[in-house]
DNA sequence: GATTGACTTGGACTGAGTCCAATGTAGGAT
DNA sequence: ATCCTACATTGGACTCAGTCCAAGTCAATC
């Protein structure tokens, strides 16, 4: 555990938040300065080897690192500005999908995504 | 309507596949050969703003084109070779979101993707 | 045949991410 | 306390997908 990786596991910590690498390393750079970029982005991948941070891919652009690992959760985006909240939908996709439409795959997870336009956006 | 342009269409027509911009570039210089890159992801964004097309962002890397716009559809991605088959869950995962978990927005939209290994993969 | 405006082209450019050789360092061994 | 070494970090070059733009082409109209 060097300082490098306890500065992103710290900025990953605390609120639920969908950050962008350079995001991390922005945040990381603000508490030790001279953290590379390559030096994130190992970190990140490793926290997502650990199972300890999910990779989102909500927007095209860059990924997102998702520290709410533990609770199962999908997300809805504002189409708009971004913006990004987690969802916990009712039911079970996994249950939706029937044998037939399996095609053989051994099926292990599922995405959720919702999009809609959010109430600031909205202009109301 | 351009000989670069039907080009394109022809390419993504016929079979539900999901390709990715340098794959319909690709196929279209077969049939066309001094068709450009540019004028492919013109072509595609073009598409994509009429609704014949969908992005679909499957994996992380490049998106892809998907011709079966009118169809309303999910997808099931294998995760070791990417192959991508649609699919039709039943239910509608947007009655599964209570309004408390809206927060305001308008949502209009949902995609759902599953994520397993394919028989080929899985050394059947 | 000239004009014109839309379409196409190639190449430069950007953003996100990866890779790598060189350097630094944590912490166990002596 | 010092030395060693394996591992982590660094900066920069590189890749890949995609965008942008100025210049060139082309087809339709006049
Ligand atoms: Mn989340
Ligand atoms: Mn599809
Ligand atoms: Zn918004
Ligand atoms: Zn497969």
């Amino acid at each position: 555990m060097t300082s490098q990786r306890r500065v992103v596991a710290e900025v990953l910590d605390g609120e639920h938040v969908h950050l962008t690498a350079d995001e991390v390393h922005a945040r990381a750079v603000a508490k030790l300065p001279e953290i590379s970029r390559a030096t994130v982005y190992n970190t990140l991948g490793e926290l997502v080897s650990l199972g300890e941070v999910l990779e989102v891919a909500t927007d095209k652009r860059a990924k997102r690192y998702d520290p709410n690992a533990h609770q199962p959760h999908h997300h809805l985006v504002c189409a708009r500005c971004g913006a990004i909240r987690d969802v916990h939908p009712t039911g079970n996709p996994l249950a939706d999908l029937p044998d037939s439409e399996r095609f053989g795959f051994t099926v292990s997870d599922v995405e959720v995504t919702y999009r809609g336009v959010c109430p600031n956006c909205a202009g109301g």
